[in-house]
DNA sequence: TCGATGGTTCGGGTACAATCGAACTAGTCT
DNA sequence: AGACTAGTTCGATTGTACCCGAACCATCGA
C-alpha cells in the first residue's frame, strides 16, 4: 500500500499557500524531551556538530567541510533544533546555530558535562 | 532485489553448529561509544528501563508489565547491553540486568545525573 | 532586475530499527 | 523423562532515519 496523502502540497505555484519556509520551530524549554535529545545526539555527525558548538558558540551550515550534501546537513541541523538542542538565529542569508546550553543545563543537569568530556572516535 | 544470503543458518537441526545461545556480549569500558549509548537511550521504552534501574539495582525481563511481546523486551535488553549501558548476570533460568553505573560514570561523567533528574512523560 | 549565495523542502532509494509470533534452548521441578 | 519457566533467536512486516539531487526561496550586491 502506497501512501498518497503527501502529494497535497505542490510548491510550483508560489502564491496559492502562504506557509512560509521560515518558521524554524524549536520546543519551549519545558517541552524538551530527553528521549528526543538522545535521539538527536545518537547520530555521529550530529554529535560532532554539538561538540563543535561547545567550543565555537555559533556556526553556520557553511562552516562545514565534513558532510556531503547541503540538504543532508540542513536535515541534521533541523533535527537538532527540533529536539531542543540548538537554536537558530537568522541574519540576512545566513543561519547562525548555537547550543541551547542554559536550557539544557536547566532541564538536564549533567548533560553538557557528558558532552564535554572524552574526545573519542565518535 | 531481494537479499538471499541470510538464509544460511537454519536452527532446526540442533547439533550441526555449536554457536551457543549464551554469549551475552557487552563492550569493555573503554570501548563504550557515546553515540551508541545515546542511541540506546533514545527509545522511550529503554529509557524507562534505565530509569527503573536507577532505583532497583537489578531487574529481570519478567519484572515488566509494560511492553508487549517477550521478544521485543528481550531485544531492548540486548540493545542496552551491547551499547554498554547494562550488564547481565545469569542465575539459573533468570537473567538479572543491572546498570553499569561505575563504568558509565567513569567514561561519561554527568550522564547518570542526567538520567536521574526530571521525571517526565518520556 | 539579474545572478550569486546560503540555505530549506520535496521525493525517492536504501538501510536500519521496532514489533510480533513461532520456534527453540537451557535450567528446574516433579 | 516430561512439563514448566524464563528467556533468546528467527523470519517477516512495518515504520523510521539517513542520504542525495533537484527544485525552490529569500536576501544581498552589482
Amino acid at each position: 500500500m502506497i501512501a498518497t496523502f503527501a502529494v497535497r502540497r505542490r510548491k510550483l505555484f508560489p502564491a496559492d499557500e502562504n506557509l512560509p519556509m521560515k518558521i524554524l520551530y524549536q520546543p519551549r524549554t519545558p517541552d524538551i524531551l530527553l528521549s528526543n535529545v538522545f535521539g538527536a545526539l545518537s547520530d555521529p555527525t550530529r554529535l560532532h556538530i554539538v561538540r563543535l558548538l561547545l567550543r565555537t558558540t555559533e556556526i553556520t551550515c557553511g562552516d562545514f567541510e565534513i558532510a556531503g550534501a547541503k540538504s543532508t546537513l540542513s536535515h541534521h541541523f533541523k533535527t537538532l533544533r527540533e529536539a531542543g538542542v540548538t537554536s537558530t538565529r537568522v541574519e540576512g542569508v545566513q543561519h547562525f546555530v548555537s547550543l541551547r546550553r542554559d536550557d539544557l543545563d536547566a532541564r538536564f543537569p549533567g548533560l553538557i558535562a557528558t558532552l564535554t568530556c572524552a574526545e573519542e572516535p565518535f
